[in-house]
This record gives C-alpha cells, structure tokens and sequence, in this order.
DNA sequence: TGATTTTTGAACCAATGGGTACAATATTAG
DNA sequence: CTAATATTGTACCCATTGGTTCAAAAATCA
C-alpha cells in the first residue's frame, strides 16, 4: 500500500500560488489588463516568466484567474456584509461601506477590479464577458435572495421586488468603483449611499419621499 | 487691405479633424486606450501616422481629445434628453432611455467611453483623472441644476435635495454602461430604470408600474 | 512662373511586447 | 547512490509598439 507523499516528486515551487495571484490582482486592477506587463507581473509576484507560464498558462490565463480571485477575496465582501447583518436597512448601510472601503483602500488602486478594469476588457474578449456576466448574475441572485428572506421574515414589504432592489443597491455600488477611481473621496461616495439609504428606507415621519 | 483667404497656404488635409475624432472615439471605446494600436487607430481614422501626429499630438494626446469629442456629442445626449422635457418624471425617463440608447447602440460599441474605458486609464494616468473628475462634477452639476429649476416650478418637493437625486440618477447610469458592456440586453437595463422610477416617483393610486 | 508652406505616404527606428528554449537545480522514488 | 521529475533563472526570439524621417505632392502667394 502506497502512502501518499506530502510532496510532489520534481523542484517544489518557491512560491503560493494564491499569495502571487494576489499580487497579479493588484497589478492588473492598477494598470489594466493590456498595460500591465510581463515584466510589472513577474515582477510584483515575484517570480519569472517561466514560473509563470507554468503555472497559469499565459497572462490572458492568469487575468481570468485573477478575475475569479478577486471575486473570491475583496470582491465579494460587500455582499459578505450584507448577508452577515440580520437587520435589513443595516444590512445594505454594511454593504455600501464594504463597497466604499474596497474601493478606496490605501495600499491598493480605486475602484474595482471587475467594474473599472475587467468591464473594458469584455468588449473584445468574449471569455472575459462571459465571465463577467456570471459573475453579475451572482450577484445579483446572491443579493436579492437575502432581501427576499428578509422579505419572509417580515422586514420588507411584499410590494417591494427583492430583484430590483438588489438590482438598485447593486447599481449605487457601481458608481461607487467609478467615481473612486477619478478620486472621489470616501465622505463624497459616503454621502452617494447615504442619499439611497434615504430614498430606500424613507423614515416614516418624513413628509415627502 | 488683405482679404482673408478662405484656405491657409501649404497642401490641404484630406480629412475632416472632427469625422476622424469620431472614428477614433469608436476605436478607443471598442479597445480601449491601450490596445487600441497606431495601426488600429490609422486605419479607422483613414489617415497615416504622420497626419495623425501633426493633427493631434500623439496617441496619448488623441485620447484626450476623444475624451471631449465623446463628452460633448454622445455621451452628452442623455443630460440633453432631460434638459429637453420640461416634465420633470419624463425628463429622468428620457435621461434614461438615451443612457440606455448609447449604451447599446448597433454599430458602436457597448457601455460608455467614458465610464467603461476612460476610468480604467484614470488610475495610473493624472490627466485622464483630471479630465473624468472634471466632467463627473459638470454632469452632477447639469442634472442638479435641472432639478433644483423643477423645484423652483414646484414639480420637485422641497425636501428633496437636488444634488442627491442627480447623483442617484447617475449612479443608474454607471451601473448601464457597466452591464451593457458585458453583454445585458436592453430589456434588462430598462427594467433596471423602471425599478428606479418606481421608487424615485412613487405613484400612490397607480396599480401597476 | 517660381518660391513658400503644409500634408502626405512609405519606409524606418529603437524599445517593448508576450512567449520559449535550455541548462542548472532541487526534490522524490527506488 | 542513480534515475526520474519538476521548477527555476538566464538568455533569447520575433512581432508589434509608439513615434520619426524625408522626399514627393499639392496648395497659396508674389
């Protein structure tokens, strides 16, 4: 009976592959996906073309993994907040911020990965838009699905589409990415989802909507 | 006395500035700045390299010019669409409806040159930021000045502020350009503008949106 | 006409692009 | 130990990149 080794036979690799995806995200998230480099790629993973080539296939290869993985990390942590907090108004409150604060983190480029950069990629590559287009729609469903179980359980009223309320919310999360990435400031894209959050949950006092 | 003759000396250019802006405009918003090639570029244009140069500079200062040449014919249409339509729920709808237009156009690309290309370049670039930041701010100006008239004819209550439901119209756009670019019909994106209408203008008697 | 001015077109240029070949190295299997 | 396997690093490949040179062409001015 044979043990399985802990360890491939052959030169183990130096690196994570998920700790240089990382990287690759940054790199193409900052300078796009065509005027980032072999060279600015090798270069901030830490590794070389070869590695590179073995690992992921080609840049275009490793683009739409980085897509995935951007998707699996900082990406999906705004509907992360969302779907952690029970209260439904405080449940979107937390999915703008998570949206504000990926889009304005200090250490890394404005914006999103997938709306400010992958979206201009999808045009002329249809693997990209594929992808991209499930990506929305996961989304999307992800989204209204919460609003709908908030709808069972009373905190939303039955008039309301769960749909196109994710839809809205999600829409205020996309001018969020591309007004970060011109310069917006946090207090300025604060006030953007501070004004849905009063169109969305109007206070029940307030004369007008 | 000199009469100003109708043609400046030298051999006369070929081209029309502005009909090969447009052309370069379409190039760039299909590939986007960076791989949008010379050879790309020239072709489209119907012009050779060294026109290209004496006209507009270089490539990076061509884009620049597109930016504005975008801003100021199809990208300005939706704000003209609701400056145009004196009814202030008509007027959204229309700005909607060109957003949706120009975002889904037959023989252009999809999405916004501005939103789905030129924000991509912002990050790494001072002057594409500039320029977006600048032109962000005049279209929340336009809207937010449309508004704050139809609040002065009292189509607009007084509690609502102006500047805050121009960005909020807005920010459907961005979410537009976004998904049209990665492939959503334009039934999709018109039933994303009616969920807005619907809770922008909510009509207390009306049974069905 | 001839002098001047400007655009055009083809060819050219150095630099950079994505991608590879190959020898050296580091590991496991026996 | 030796054989087999897989990664690493260097150095290279050629197509394409943005940008330029320069003579020929086309217009105005005198």
């Amino acid at each position: 009976m044979k043990i399985k080794s802990s360890r491939p036979p052959g030169r183990p690799r130096k690196f994570d592959r998920d700790k240089v995806l990382d990287r690759a995200v940054t790199t193409f998230w900052a300078k796009g996906y065509s005027r980032a480099s072999l060279q600015d790629l090798t270069e901030s993973m830490g590794i070389n073309r070869p590695s590179l080539y073995a690992t992921f296939g080609s840049k275009h290869d490793l683009f739409l993994e980085v897509i995935d993985r951007y998707s699996l990390t900082l990406g999906c942590q705004p509907v992360k907040a969302l779907q952690g907090e029970p209260d439904i108004k405080k449940a979107v409150a937390a999915f703008f911020e998570a949206s504000i604060r990926a889009a304005t983190l200090k250490d890394r480029p404005r914006g999103c990965l997938i709306v400010s950069v992958a979206v201009e990629v999808a045009e002329k590559d249809e693997q990209v838009r594929t992808k991209l287009s499930g990506i929305f729609a996961e989304i999307d469903r992800g989204i209204a699905d919460h609003f709908l179980v908030a709808q069972d359980k009373g905190q939303l009223s039955q008039e309301t589409d769960p749909q196109a309320l994710a839809r809205m919310v999600i829409s205020v999360t996309h001018s969020i990415a591309a007004r970060a990435r011109v310069g917006a400031s946090r207090g300025e894209l604060s006030r953007l989802s501070k004004d849905f959050m009063a169109v969305l949950f109007p206070s029940p006092i307030q004369p007008t909507g």
